[in-house]
DNA sequence: AAATTTCATGCAATCGATTGCAATTCGCGC
DNA sequence: GCGCGAATTGCAATCGATTGCATGAAATTT
């Protein structure tokens, strides 16, 4: 009922139709150019009507429509952010990582005069992204996480579908990523794995999504420079969900009591796994040390503290940000960029303890 | 670049504009009526042609312009999500149960066919909001959160937009709210502390809100009925941001060394406080028992697991996102909903610790 | 074979704003 | 007093789709 009956003249009745630029045009006695002119600053326009205009939309709580200005001027400020989900696990909207990135993001957005339309899509149906685009309901795509999916996503770059990624940067790759240095992530927490005299590690996460892998990869290269090995048996492929962790981490328990070490893909994951130990009467750190990924925000306040790996969230979103308004721009896609990783040493991975 | 150049004839070139209606509509050698009727379905459009168009707008990837659509058909599918926060703290945004909610609220909205545009804004420029619908870009709000404002939303619900928002039933409010029942949750809380034979208890929350103010009102009244008062010094006024619940819970502890329990008004600041009674060597739940406030997904797997009030997050997205749409539909604003709410004991309020 | 339906499609107005170009007014010079 | 440029403002086309009404062809009736 919101959008009913006319106005009879001038004014529009408080209830009913909502106003609109002819009636303000009216109100003031020109015609709707001068009004879409006076409000949209024109010089044009005689300073004095373009005030009367303006303090006229201002009193009666006027606001253009955007939906027709988009149309008529073909601009889009919308950008949409996808976070895709396995419909088999319903995973990754949990892991509080990415409500950190989504934060980000919508601080970049709205600092740069664009809205954040947010959807969760099937990772299955990625090509429903280029959708929003087609119809005009989004300038430009932010996808979070490539999942596995690269093939589809240089299918969509292909097509020119303004698009950048959070995520590793991988060979034979032809759509824009930002993300942190995951292999340099994971080779720092073994060094200092190693450091702390740890021997008998294991890994938590799935290696089938490219920046998981990555950090395997550098750990398992840092654990080799210093002469450890990681066999099948000392790692797990777990989705970013706390229960899966706790699971995976009891298993790998059990299988070897001895283990010493844990370097989890993500820090929920790296909590769970705390949690798992603590099933098991083992203490972190000084039974086992524990890493994670990500440093989110409740990492430094966890019990213990959790040592991790900071990816610099803040200037991720700015960076996803201003790639995608680059390319909307006309400028020839950016290259991907690499943002700056590092160790955070917290309790959590200390060879002395506090007790 | 993205838009420019016309295409010469027939299918338009690869690159360069988009295609619309009208190109498909030469390629389908009929008018933009027959197409537009032919994708909607309609029973006016002989079968066969219908299925060729459908064929030919798949072949060529074409989609309907949805802003034109909005336009023309004054229709609007998308839902504006906001987030107030208050800039003083920056506060709000960090706190993972609204994380779950944004989560549920793009399930909720997905179901239905809407879209979610997600925004934060400042809780002092709230009429910020009204332009939203205002300018036609959402056809709803839903507020999380009514913070300080009461008197606002109600202004807004008078001009009639349809606003829908997660929190508190208050006196003499003429906006819709969907909530939990704080002042059971608060109650629940205190009756279980008692059990539990501690004594000494202190709240953490900022009072100034409505739901947090309910919480705290339940769980004094639970304490009166045990017989247990409860001193401005054994509460605290804390914004929903770690370090200030590690702050508060720091000073709170240190004032009162015999306190035995904590009630935090989010389980994000319960988590803090956990941290901080640790660095007074407390033990938890030894020494002091902590509840939380949420049942973050986070909370079970806290180390310890967390005893919390449940916030049935998932029917909240539901109950929000039905109550606005009913509002949409012309049916009189729905009355304010009370969801359930229980209590989750974990181990960081129990009597006897596992060793 | 003429008249009447039925079916399928096209024409043109419309949604609410923007903008190129034309029109009007005013001031001022000659 | 007439002409010309500058300053304002309005007219009408346009963005891309939707839809009431008109149209024309085929099918049916008489």
């Amino acid at each position: 009922m919101v959008k009913s009956g006319k106005s009879v003249q001038g004014a529009p009745a408080d209830t009913g139709r909502r106003m609109q630029m002819a009636d303000l045009a009216r109100l003031a006695g020109v015609s709707t150019s001068t009004v879409s002119r006076a409000l949209s600053g024109s010089e044009l326009i005689n300073p004095e009507t373009r005030e009367r205009i303006r303090t006229l939309a201002r009193k009666f709580n006027y606001t253009i429509n955007s939906v027709a200005t988009g149309l008529r001027s073909g601009v889009q400020r919308t950008i949409a952010v996808i976070v895709p989900f396995e419909k088999t696990s319903r995973q990754s909207f949990a892991d509080p990582f990415l409500h950190g990135m989504i934060g980000s993001l919508a601080d970049a957005l709205t600092e740069r005069g664009y809205e954040m339309l947010l959807s969760r899509i099937d990772a299955d149906q990625l090509d429903t992204v280029a959708t929003l685009i087609d119809s005009g309901r989004a300038a430009g795509v932010i996808l979070i996480g490539q999942w596995r999916h690269h093939d589809q996503l240089n299918a969509m770059a292909a097509r020119g579908l303004p698009l950048v990624v959070w995520g590793a940067h991988l060979p034979h790759q032809d759509y824009c990523t930002v993300g942190g240095d995951n292999v340099r992530g994971g080779r720092l927490v073994a060094e200092h794995l190693l450091a702390q005299g740890r021997r008998r590690m294991v890994f938590l996460g799935d290696r089938g999504l490219p920046e998981v892998a990555q950090r395997y990869r550098g750990f398992a290269a840092g654990l080799r420079a210093g002469g450890i090995g990681l066999s099948a048996q000392q790692r797990r492929t777990v989705p970013f969900l706390a229960e899966s962790g706790r699971q995976a981490m009891l298993a790998l328990i059990d299988a070897d009591p001895t283990l010493d070490a844990v370097f989890a893909s993500s820090d929920l994951l790296a909590m769970a796994a705390v949690g798992a130990l603590r099933e098991r009467q083992r203490q972190v750190p000084a039974d086992v040390a524990v890493v994670g990924y990500d440093d989110v925000e409740l990492a430094a306040h966890f019990n213990p503290p959790l040592s991790t790996v900071r990816q610099p969230i803040h200037e991720a979103g700015t960076a996803l940000v201003d790639a995608l308004l680059r390319m909307l721009n006309g400028k020839a896609a950016p290259a991907s960029a690499l943002l700056e990783t590092r160790l955070i040493v917290r309790e959590s991975s200390q060879a002395a303890s506090r007790s």
